[in-house]
DNA sequence: ACCTGAACACCGTTCAAGT
DNA sequence: ACCTGAACACCGTTCAAGT
């Protein structure tokens, strides 16, 4: 006759102490806080949320997360891991760049409530976060950006593409001024645009995030070539 | 003899029932809770906390703001009436959008912890954010900019000054990779970084908001000559 | 109308006890 | 080693009672 509270039997209750076969691992809770987040908003990364999910104790999690930190922390990682840089190795940087741009986008949009999160926590030694920047810093280098300068490019987009994913998360009419004639250049230009991306299928957030990177990509481009002069080297 | 629980006396206790002066405001509520954002963080905005500080119980709170949401649109309120667009009617329309940009930056970037928290929460529906849409569209279309892109160019730079503002509510060291010789490239970077602002007296999150800030404004005059050769406009 | 004070349903975290 | 279960110090919010 099999134990009531056999750890394969779907729904029994596990006594207390160590069980026979390992429950939880630290990628198991990852994964479910990831999960969570997008179904339920900044309250998925809850101790407490994810350990209901899982089934067990709160206070279990803590064998593998040192804390709240460690688990964000790690969360990020498995959304880093979709971000491409692998242009850096094929394209101009520029273009490379770009590429780059469009996926940390896109990974990010695909979890936006994660970002206001995400980005005030430190970086976690030697993670998969830090290999990306290091191809980027590589790839901006070998095009002639000076090695001081190059964070503050990689840093620049990303303060773009983190604000761009914001507001692709956001309502697309949440700049709609539903007023009538109180604010008529305002009110004009929401029309106009609607009607104009109405034509080409386009979402409003798209058209600002192409719009602004472009223009950055264009105006670094120009701030390369008045460094290279500067430096007396042949610009391309 | 004075009633020693008299409203007047410092650090007396109030006794239960209506007080005889009114002790709170939303005002004062609000202007607390961002002075303990300033203070001590994002727990600063806590209904307890601020509540501590005028030396009222939690719940007092609520006859003056709905709940924690409501507390929070009202301090970004606060924040957002600092926003600058009176360059416009002064200046060309780049220069009038570099110090839109710079002021909306510095409210935030003043309140550095307000940002996480802020920028997660929709935007309300208010006249003075409508109003300032309205101002910032009439300059772009005086400047020669179609009615139907100027709400692009607008949400592009706001894009970009969000993820700058959260960028500088960040640990400033947060990109120390903390490791050596297993990023080669991107330590370096980091190390070169360091040296080159810390002769000029520079925050890193400064010097990446100044770059790209300044990238995308060349990008967009680029991009606007483009649009006005295309009309067959003389260009300027 | 506006505050107190108690209560409720939540958090993250710690730690002894159990296997 | 890895989980339970109780406990602790926090939250935001509700509501009756008091003036």
């Amino acid at each position: 006759m099999p134990r009531p509270d056999d750890d394969a039997t779907a729904g029994a209750r596990r006594g207390a102490g160590r069980p026979r076969s390992r429950v939880l691992s630290r990628r198991l809770i990852l994964e479910t806080g990831l999960r969570l987040m997008d179904a339920r908003g900044d309250g998925g990364v809850g101790i407490r949320a994810i350990a209901g999910e899982l089934g067990v104790q709160p206070s279990s999690l803590y064998n593998h997360v040192s804390g709240r930190d460690d688990l964000i922390a790690g969360v990020r990682e498995l959304i880093s891991d979709r971000i491409d840089v692998a242009g850096f190795d094929a394209v101009p940087w520029y273009d490379a760049l770009e590429r780059w741009a469009d996926s940390y986008r896109a990974a990010f949009a695909a979890h936006p409530s994660t970002i206001a999160l995400l980005t005030v926590t430190p970086l976690a030694e030697g993670s998969r976060t830090s290999e990306m920047y290091d191809a980027v810093v590589r790839g901006l280098v070998r095009a002639g950006w000076p090695e001081a300068r190059a964070l503050s490019v990689i840093v620049a987009i990303e303060n773009f593409v983190l604000g761009a994913a914001l507001d692709a998360a956001a309502d697309p009419d949440m700049l709609d001024p539903r007023t009538e004639g109180r604010f008529p250049a305002f009110e004009a230009a929401f029309a106009a645009r609607r009607e104009s991306l109405a034509a080409l299928g386009s979402a409003p957030a798209e058209d600002a995030y192409r719009l602004g990177l472009r223009a950055m990509l264009s105006g670094l481009r120009a701030i390369l070539s008045g460094l290279r002069a500067e430096r007396g080297a042949i610009g391309r």
